[in-house]
DNA sequence: ACCTGAACACCGTTCAAGT
DNA sequence: ACCTGAACACCGTTCAAGT
């Protein structure tokens, strides 16, 4: 299913924003040679081996048995790489058209199918808050998602943050994901039982004995919200926030029922 | 005003999210000798004028005026002394005894001492959004912004919820804030007349001129939001995304007015 | 047309040695 | 007790040279 096919519109100009890059050679391949495609999937092979900060154009090199050097013929820096990897994943990915009856459930799902695609490889939630989707191919999504605020009702000054606000929501949510599962990774604990698997609940049961260890008369509220912090699993939290947030801005639609 | 008089709890015992780090020299100091303090103090420095990118222990020795080994002997590691300028931010903030009638002016407070903190140095969010605030020194804060949601009362699990969403929205629209900084601050359009001035209303007509641009058919909304979204100012911004979560959070309140 | 090799100017961290 | 110097194993990026 194409952009074009799905109702998205086409991407626009470039913005003032974009780096410029080096043009796509046109040649015919002859034996598997390097592309912008190719280079990209190394590099979230080596993100999702090394993590972000493992990630160095030496690295993707090696992974595609080549020189460092070779990969500035298509990448103009590790910047424009990590652009690249950042816009891949949103491919595929398309916008509905904006109903303003099911305003709530639209947003619900770009909210899950964004967590999704950055719980899709390591550290992506920080490539993430690091880009800012203004480009030309993300642009069509900013529009989508605008586009169901406004036609839900939201007032305009509404509208403008509900979608910032509802991105940085995800991106920070899964950030701090990530940050517990590398903290709970890089404990020393049961040697290296299984380097890809971090385990959360060995993490959230470390939590709850710290909590539990707290002076009680010095942090009451702390203690008493331990157990549901932890108990709660990522799926149940990320949507308690999703819906604090959905509910504030159903308080700004004019004359609907409060709780729809 | 000590967090005693201030009424905020003692820091709790070191919590196993926290990196160990050597004992500080209790030495008297002779010569301006090195400190953790002094070491802080000049990242910092290094920070404003080069960035998080530019900040490397080479060069906040070069700016002590001293080899980069010797930082080693007071700092354990750059993320050691990462973690030391993001707990530093918070010196001097305390929380105030929570006021069920002043729930959301206390939230608003906080959340604008805690933008203006991460604007007090270049890139400080950055930092913070890749720290968790779960060390001995930072958990009185968690505590108090805990405890100002459950004496207005908010269930536990929107109280436990709501912490982190707004912390996590501070950091995050300071962190665009910067990012749009940087931007502007990269144009390479007025030679260099201010390093360190970068300057938001250049970008504001640059992003307005770049979104004028875009077909009116395929962006309508786009279009429609690009005057309020670059006219407004950052500060009525932060507080237009911070009442919206504000509303959210007192729809779950159970018997007052919906719109006190 | 595509890639290599070598170089440049950096990193974080360690550790023996100086004073 | 405090700091230096040198080294190690890395970085991103450039550019002449190979084929």
């Amino acid at each position: 299913m194409s952009d074009a096919a799905a109702g998205n519109p086409a991407p626009p100009p470039p913005s003032p924003w974009e780096r410029e890059r080096p043009a796509r050679p046109q040649t015919a391949p002859q034996r598997t040679p390097l592309s912008r495609e190719r280079i990209v999937e190394a590099a979230f092979t080596v993100l999702d081996r090394q993590g972000l900060d493992g990630l160095s154009m030496r690295q993707v090199a090696a992974e595609l048995g080549v020189t460092v050097s070779a990969l500035y013929a298509y990448v103009s820096s590790k910047d424009d790489l990590l652009e690249l990897m950042y816009t891949r994943l949103f491919d595929g990915f398309t916008m509905p058209a904006p109903d303003p009856e099911r305003w709530r459930e639209q947003i619900r799902d770009y909210a899950h199918a964004g967590r999704k695609r950055l719980l899709s490889h390591r550290d992506v939630a920080r490539i993430s808050m690091a880009h800012v989707p203004f480009t030309a191919e993300l642009l069509p999504h900013v529009e989508g998602l605008l586009a169901i605020f406004r036609t839900a009702g939201l007032p305009d000054r509404i509208a403008a943050e509900a979608g910032d606000l509802i991105s940085t929501y995800i991106d920070g949510f899964v950030l701090e994901e990530g940050m517990w599962q590398d903290r709970a990774a890089a404990r020393p604990d049961d040697g290296d039982s299984s380097l890809a698997r971090p385990d959360w609940r060995e993490m959230a049961g470390e939590m709850q004995n710290y909590f539990a260890s707290l002076p009680p008369a010095d942090f009451p509220h702390l203690r008493a919200l331990a157990d549901v912090m932890v108990s709660d699993s990522s799926d149940e939290r990320f949507d308690i926030g999703l819906e604090i947030i959905l509910r504030g801005l159903a308080s700004y639609l004019p004359d609907k029922a409060p709780d729809a």
